[in-house]
Parts: C-alpha cells; structure tokens; sequence
DNA sequence: TTTATAATTTAGGTGTGCCTAACTCTCGTC
DNA sequence: GACGAGAGTTAGGCACACCTAAATTATAAA
C-alpha cells in the first residue's frame, strides 16, 4: 500500500504529464510545497518502488503500476472537489485542499455513490477532466439504475436509495423532509397534470413537489 | 495547531474519559493500535503541549485546551459517521474507519453543512453522543430551518415546499387550496388568540386554521 | 567557445512517532 | 508484610519526509 504522501507525489506527477511530456523536479516543489532537494530525494524512493521512470535532470514520468494509482487518486480527488462544491458547498480553494486530503482515506464504496449522488460528473470544478472509474462495465452498471420517485405509480412501495441535485439547499430540504437513504415508503397518490405527490414515509403523509421527486432516487420493493 | 496525531490522542481520552474516570494508558493503546511505550512517550509531549494531566501509573485525563480540541474532532468523527452511514450508505466499520481519517481535515464550514443535512442528528451511528458546536447561539440558528406557515409573521413571503400530515384526506383538501408545493404566498393577518391565519396566495386571500398552517412547510422569501 | 544563470542533485542533519527490550511500579493474594 | 503478575515507563533505535548548504549539470547569452 503507497503511503499517502507517495499517493500525492503520483497525483502530482500525473497532473503535470496530463497533457504529454514530462514533470520538472521544480514544477513538483512548487505544487507540493516543499524543496526541489526534497523532491529529488523522493523521487528516489519512487523510482525504487516502481511507480515512476526518472531521469536526472530531464524529468519524470509514471510507470504503468504509478499511473494506476495516480488515476484512482485523481479521480477521487476530483470526485471529492465537485461534491465539496457542488453539494457541501464550500468555496473551490477550501473544496480543494480539503479533497486533498479526503482522497487518501475515501473507499472505493463511498467514491461510487458519491459519484452516483453527482450523476456521474465528467469533469471537477476546475474544469478538468475526472478519470473512469476502472471497469467501464461497473459504471454501465451504475448509470442503469435510476428509478426515481417521480417514476413510481400509485401503491409502489421503495427504499430511498439516494439523492441527486445539483442545489445543496435543496439537497438539505429534502433529507429534512425525511427522505434519507434506506428509509421505506409508498406512494399514496399522483395528482394529476404534474401535480404533486402525496406520499407515505413511515406511517407520515407527505406531498412534495414532482421535480423534488426527481431528485429521489429509489429502489423498488414489494409489490414493486 | 495540533497534528492529526495528536488529535487522534486526545479524541482517545475523551472518549475513555466520557464516563468519568482517567484513561488508562494499555486502553489508549489497544484503542490506537500502537504499543503502550508509544502512549507513554507520546502523552509526554501532550503534557508538554499542555493538552493533557497525566499521573505516571495512574491515568490521564484532558486539559481545558485539550478538551476544547478533542470535543470539536470528536463533534466531526460523528458527525461524519453519521454522514457516511446515513447518506453516503457506508457501513458502520467502515465509516468509522473513514470518518477517523477525514475528521482532521473536515473544515468548520463542511462540519456545519452536513450537520444542517443531517438535520441536526444527536447520536453517531453507534449511539454516542454527538457533542454540540461551541457557539450555542450558533446552533440555534441552524435549526430555524424547517420552517411552517404558522411560525410566519403578518407580513412574510414564503414558498410552500412540502406538506406533512396524519391524514391524507386533509393533505388533498389543503392541496385543493391551492398550496401546492413551490407555490408563492404572503401572510396577510394573524388572527389573535390561535385564531386563524389570513393568506395571500396568487392574489386571493384564503383564511386557514392555525393547525392547518403546521401542516404547510415553507422556505422564507424577500423580506422574510 | 566560454560563461553566467537557473535547475537539479548530493550530503548531512532535524523532528515526529513508532518499535523492542529491559526496567519499575502497583496491587491482590497468601 | 512479601511476592509475583501485569500495567506502565525508560532507553535506545528506526523509518519517513522534510530542511539547508554545497556541488553538479543544463541552457542560453555573449
């Protein structure tokens, strides 16, 4: 297992190669804050290990066992930064540093679902790309789902699995009206013509609007 | 500012602490995953830090400045268990595991976010208590979200977001009103003594009972 | 081609937090 | 009161990642 500093050395690397040719040793202090000395010196480390290629004085590349790490990072990194924006709503630099240091300790389950909370984003606040998770299949996978509430008929009964919004307030109003994941309901009544819909979570009657329906997303259960 | 190491410490204490009592220096240990030698040599540069008081074979226990400390990390790691098991989906091991790591990095702002998300939650996943942010006055302003109409004063704009009730008969009835969620409304009167409310809704006045109004939950607008 | 300057590396040293091994204290039992 | 087990502490070392200062290499200007 890389330690995290080795993780962020890999990200950087990654970064500065993003778009062909090789990362400086000076480009990497700057971006991590420490002595050009004390990139050299860990540059060693890394080249030992195997997760980059380095040429004295030239620069540094990823080694493909590097490189897959530096993805993963990144991803989640990126992942991180458009959720602390999008849904936490803490400020891009904030949202960044934070990421920073959320990204090493991030399980590949919360990464997913986070990702499914963000519909699945294509690119972090900065405008820069967010690698593909590993398996292309998985994520076919992830985007198949996707009952939401504002699907489901009269008498369906479902789980809230998980809420997507790009609106952090509204994110906020809807777990307070109770639909947090796992919670069980039933769909009571549509009115018609995109009217609300009343429904019954755990014994209340609620009537929400549609489009917050379509925030929800369930899973079916039951008579389903 | 105190390391994450250090803040992992004194999270310790206070939680071997929590019921009275010092902590025992084997307990901090198994609870750390580090020998006993490491505790003891660690708690030195506590005491020298001035976080802890530590009697030599007797216990430790927590400094005012140390308490201050391991109640906020304390505040996030549940916090965030309860973030990461309720919305996120993780389980419980692993969002223990999760939360320790990311508590130490979780800006004050995020911390109240997720806790506005969580509407405001008591108890961590495994029902320890969540210990209040430092500012009371803070905390109450957090919780005068979920508004209802009849908390509204003559004169208030609001949008109606969501109706709860009992009785799904008077959710159509009050829905047949006219209030239906995302609607514009305007407290015209409040009648004294629990008397009804009179309301502006797209022009027309409606009068309503004040239990009806506690049904009706609504987001401030303008001048609210 | 020579030389000045900037980038990079090497060498030597620091603080932090962990470990093992050996020692010391506390406390219940006899 | 003595003693032994177990809890707790001290001493000596290690790995990690950082630093400064000095030496080396690359690069661009004269």
């Amino acid at each position: 297992m890389a330690s995290e500093i080795t993780e962020q050395y890999l990200k950087i690397v990654y970064n500065l190669t993003e778009d062909g040719g090789a990362a400086k040793t000076t480009e990497m202090a700057n971006a991590l804050g420490v002595t050009p000395a004390s990139v050299t010196q860990m540059l060693h480390k890394l080249v030992r290990d195997g997760y980059v290629e380095h040429e004295p004085y030239k620069g540094t590349v990823l080694s493909p066992k590097g490189r897959r790490i530096a993805r993963k990072i990144t991803r989640r990194h990126r992942i991180l930064e458009r959720f602390l924006s999008d849904v936490v709503g803490v400020g891009v630099d904030v949202g960044h540093d934070q990421a920073c240091k959320m990204e090493h300790s991030l399980s590949k389950e919360a990464e997913e679902t986070l990702c499914k909370m963000m519909n699945h984003p294509l690119h972090c606040p900065h405008g820069k790309k967010i690698p593909k998770c590993g398996r292309a299949i998985n994520c076919e996978k992830c985007m198949e789902e996707g009952v939401k509430l504002s699907d489901l008929e009269e008498g369906n009964e479902a789980v809230v699995s998980h809420l997507v919004s790009k609106d952090k307030e509204e994110l906020c109003r809807i777990l307070a009206m109770g639909f947090v994941p796992g919670t069980h309901l039933r769909i009571e009544k549509k009115l018609p013509m995109g009217g609300p819909i009343i429904v019954d979570l755990k014994g209340a009657r609620i009537a929400i609007a549609r489009d917050i329906g379509a925030a929800l997303h369930v899973t079916r259960q039951g008579s389903g």
